[in-house]
DNA sequence: ACAAAGAATGAATAGTCATTCATTCTTGGA
DNA sequence: TCCAAGAATGAATGACTATTCATTCTTTGT
């Protein structure tokens, strides 16, 4: 044994070295997503690295261009996880057909601003991405294209509560728009001044412009 | 005269090359900020290098150093200038005693719909900001102060109407917070899906809130 | 016309970061 | 038990960027 084997040995001995894992490919991706999530939440989208990244999920530094090829691509692939996650839980609630429009509306409320969904560090990577994306048509195209899906589907509700509760006056999608817009600008609100305003006054908030459009719903 | 100071003479005397300039201090600031401004929309607040600014203003790289010291100074000092442009805009509007509550009300909605306001380029560089502010707390602490007295403005005024309309049903503060929340939502979905949203629909969805709130006023 | 003051320039510096790849390690099959 | 396949590592590389400052140029007061 030579002398820097032997040094090597006893570090091993009192750092407990954590062994190395191997993983699917799968599972590897979602952490290191994970950890992007995290850091972007912490140090913004600026100033993340992959040195940090792939620290945060306890990897080494090659590890993410190992399973993403660039950096690029792993933000990409982030944002798309983060996009498709809000999304899925919204057409999920608003598909199902067996609740009532009402209390489709009513869950869909309760999904956007429940603590899942409106926590600081999804809200601050979603905004971090709309930050970037006046430059960056690929974050366009992944938003944009979830969005048109939900939009549809949520005017489909507002359309399908205008005829049961006979609101002849509205439009349901103008409604749709503004209310989806009411509840991005709320998120945002909750991100930047959170002091100024809590989750549950958000709600109520939201509440009040359904109760304002549906009275008979909502 | 030799053979190189020949060369740059006839170089001088083709590419009609720029004389230097010299500006009072303010002017070169807003020249360097508004540069920013353009580079931030056009590019992204990530990728904006000192380069491109001053490239972009048509100056030397050294001179954004030598007005604002570090490019981070100068970020805070553009954002500084985006955000009282605004709310200036803004609160002149609503200070205006003379006008009744109702018409400074419509004037608000046509300021922050206007074409001035709501040109891709300052909503670029606003939500750039914005998905940075979570992990920069200078930038949340210049925004948060000019909006906490936005907010006070619009409440008071949000009150004068319902007190004006016996609208005893409403909360002025509540509906002030989901205006704006509306307002800014607006906003992002002209910045991020502009080809599903037009400028004067905006306006005729954040009306349609207003008209619900107060259907005597609007 | 001249010179001092200081505004503007841009080459050089020092540091940071994404990406590469030779090497090491783990796993599953023989 | 041993080996081949390929997953994981991290030092090294090359590209890029903010910042500095010696030098050049413009203006202003005399």
């Amino acid at each position: 044994m030579t002398q820097t084997a032997r040094d090597k040995n006893a570090q091993e001995l009192t750092a407990t070295k954590k062994r190395r894992t191997i993983l699917p490919k799968q599972e590897r991706r979602q952490q290191l997503i994970d950890a992007t999530i995290r850091c972007i939440a912490r140090d913004g989208l600026g100033s993340t690295t992959m040195q940090m990244v792939t620290k945060e999920a306890g990897l080494s530094l090659g590890i993410a261009n190992l399973h993403f090829d660039t950096k690029d691509n792993l933000l990409k692939e982030t944002l798309r996880f983060v996009a498709e996650e809000y999304h899925n839980g919204q057409i999920t609630i608003m598909q199902d057909r067996t609740a009532p429009p009402g209390d489709r509306l009513s869950a869909l409320l309760d999904f956007q601003l429940s603590p899942g969904v409106a926590q600081r560090q999804k809200m601050a990577v979603w905004f971090a991405y709309y930050g970037e994306a006046s430059a960056r048509p690929v974050y366009q195209t992944i938003v944009s294209a979830w969005d048109r899906v939900a939009a549809r589907q949520l005017e489909a509700l507002f359309s399908e509560i205008i005829e049961d509760g006979s609101y002849t006056e509205s439009n349901a999608s103008e409604l749709a728009v503004g209310y989806s817009a009411l509840i991005e600008g709320l998120h945002l609100a909750l991100l930047v001044t959170p002091r100024d305003l809590s989750k549950k006054r958000a709600k109520a908030i939201a509440k009040d412009f359904l109760a304002r459009a549906f009275p008979h719903h909502i």
